[in-house]
RNA sequence: GGAGGGGUGGCAGAGUGGACGAUUGCGCCAGUCUUGAAAACUGGAGGCCGGUCACCCCGGUCCAGGGGUUCGAAUCCCCUCCCCUCCGCCA
């Protein structure tokens, strides 16, 4: 949600800023704008009759007093009578008021975040980071790509076991079993130890939430088909633990003292990815369900960039630990979701296909989240009582966990079939190496 | 799922139609006192909207949320949400 009072002072920057994401906001923009001002029109004017009510009441209150003593009620009846009318005409302004103000929540929901000046107008690779290739391949110099199996080759059907999956659930499910259970296990509990030591508290959190949280994070109204709903409970399955995260001070107050206030969920993430299936995307690369582990961030406002080069830095550490190539993609401002002002993603070279795909994504949602959600910072300790004001929120993809198997498969491999995992994973469960499929 | 009982300020807890944004206690902040602290005493303190996006001040609003009755609602009625107790069910 934007400032309603920032885009009073300033239409038209915003209005640019705005037609810099591409999309047809202008509508919904110039009707906020209106509706404010018819807002700001009848809000007076109910209120002055709301005082005149207000001080009447105290009349009629002594009057009917006056009246039990002396036995004469004719001027508390006239005092009544008059005050019927003013009532008659605050209900009908008031009426009028709310149907203004709904409209106007309506069309402010709508209007999605004010990208970030730098937003690039298109994509653009920051950097590279890995060399695009296979060392357990290394026996063809060229390192032609022919040789290179994609993961579900290299797992085998009794590891990710797409055809039983689809059985039971339809297509874009899988099972996932044997070792790769415990090395998914082994990724999580390796990067929520770090994310602790880095200060972000480790959260479960629900996956079913109610409407609120949908619209308060940005997701609704923006990507209804993207989500599953369950209509009998009027509940909706998050497609990232972002939405729980974000919802976790929901309507409060936070004290600048104690931020930031980090977490790193770990949740399963529920997509309907409504459309088709490309060969690309085969396997686990785009499921219906799959497990991630979030990072979330309150901060201050300024140091919302600060902290979103913080979580851009850790998803490179992660990558660089498990030894995969990727580049950064300063994402382009036409394909911000609603609520990024600057989105980064990482993404991983995979061999089998190629190409870089996404594996994490960072976003920094500016205080869109905190204002939709009514999450506001405040500092009791300041010389100067301020209001308390909305903070900024920012979340990053620590690990994916179906697309960074799918990375550590593919970029392990060695001719014989056997897979090298990395090293850090051990200590976690995970095996050195997995057998051939 | 069934049957009851509840939701009031940071917390506890009064208030059941008329000056209640709300008694009181605890906690918090400031001052007086003190070498310092404690105690005691005095004072202060909420959010939101608007007047003017500052301060002060003023008006409006907020007793879980929404609607209704009334000249007037924390108080009466309806709906929703949440919590508690008992029963049922269950990883």
């Amino acid at each position: 949600m934007l400032d309603l009072k920032a885009l009073r002072r300033d239409p038209d920057a915003a209005r640019a800023a705005l037609a810099r994401r591409g999309g047809t906001d202008a509508e919904a923009f110039d009707a906020v704008l209106a509706l404010d001002e018819r807002r700001r029109e009848l809000l007076p004017q109910l209120e002055t009759l709301r005082a005149e009510q207000n001080a009447a009441n105290g009349e009629i209150a002594k009057a009917k007093k006056a009246a039990k003593a002396s036995g004469d009620s004719s001027a508390a009846d006239a005092a009544v009578a008059t005050m019927r009318d003013v009532s008659a005409r605050a209900k009908a302004l008031q009426e009028e008021l709310a149907e203004v103000e709904a409209g106007l929540a309506e069309q402010q929901a709508r209007l999605p975040n004010l990208p970030h000046p730098d937003a690039p107008p298109k994509d653009s690779v920051l950097k590279t980071v890995g060399e695009p290739r296979i060392d357990g391949l290394g026996a063809r110099p060229d390192g032609a790509p022919a040789e290179a199996r994609d993961h579900l080759e290299l797992a085998g059907a009794h590891r990710v076991d797409m055809e039983r999956g689809a059985r039971l659930s339809g297509s874009r499910f899988a099972y996932l079993r044997g070792d790769l259970v415990f090395l998914e296990l082994a990724l999580v509990q390796w990067a929520l130890s770090k994310l602790r030591d880095k200060g972000h508290e480790a959260v479960i959190p629900p996956v079913l939430v109610r409407e609120d949280a949908l619209y308060g994070t940005g997701f609704l109204p923006d990507t209804e088909q993207q989500i599953y709903a369950l209509p009998g409970d009027d509940l909706y399955l998050v497609g990232t633990s972002e939405v729980a995260l974000a919802s976790m001070h929901a309507g409060e107050i936070l004290e600048v003292a104690d931020l930031p206030l980090r977490y790193a969920g770990f949740s399963p993430c529920f997509r309907r990815e409504a459309g088709a299936a490309g060969a690309s995307d085969r396997g686990l690369f785009r499921v219906h369900q799959f497990d991630k582990v979030e990072m979330f961030s309150f901060v201050p406002p300024e140091d919302a960039e600060e902290e979103h080069a913080r979580l851009l830095s850790i998803e490179e550490e992660i990558l660089t630990e498990l030894g995969i190539p990727y580049q950064v993609v300063d994402i382009a401002v036409d394909d911000l979701g609603a609520s990024a002002a600057r989105k980064f993603d990482c993404e991983a070279w995979l061999p089998s296909q190629q190409q870089y795909r996404e594996l994490t994504s960072t976003s920094n949602t500016t205080d869109f989240q905190a204002r939709r959600l009514g999450t506001r910072l405040k500092d009791s300790r300041a010389e100067s009582a301020r209001k308390p004001e909305p903070l900024a929120t920012l979340n990053g993809t620590a690990i994916a966990v179906g697309r960074t198997i799918i990375a550590l498969l593919e970029h392990g491999q060695r001719a014989d079939g056997t897979i090298v995992l990395p090293e850090c994973l051990a200590p976690f469960g995970a095996p050195r190496v997995l057998p051939a499929a």
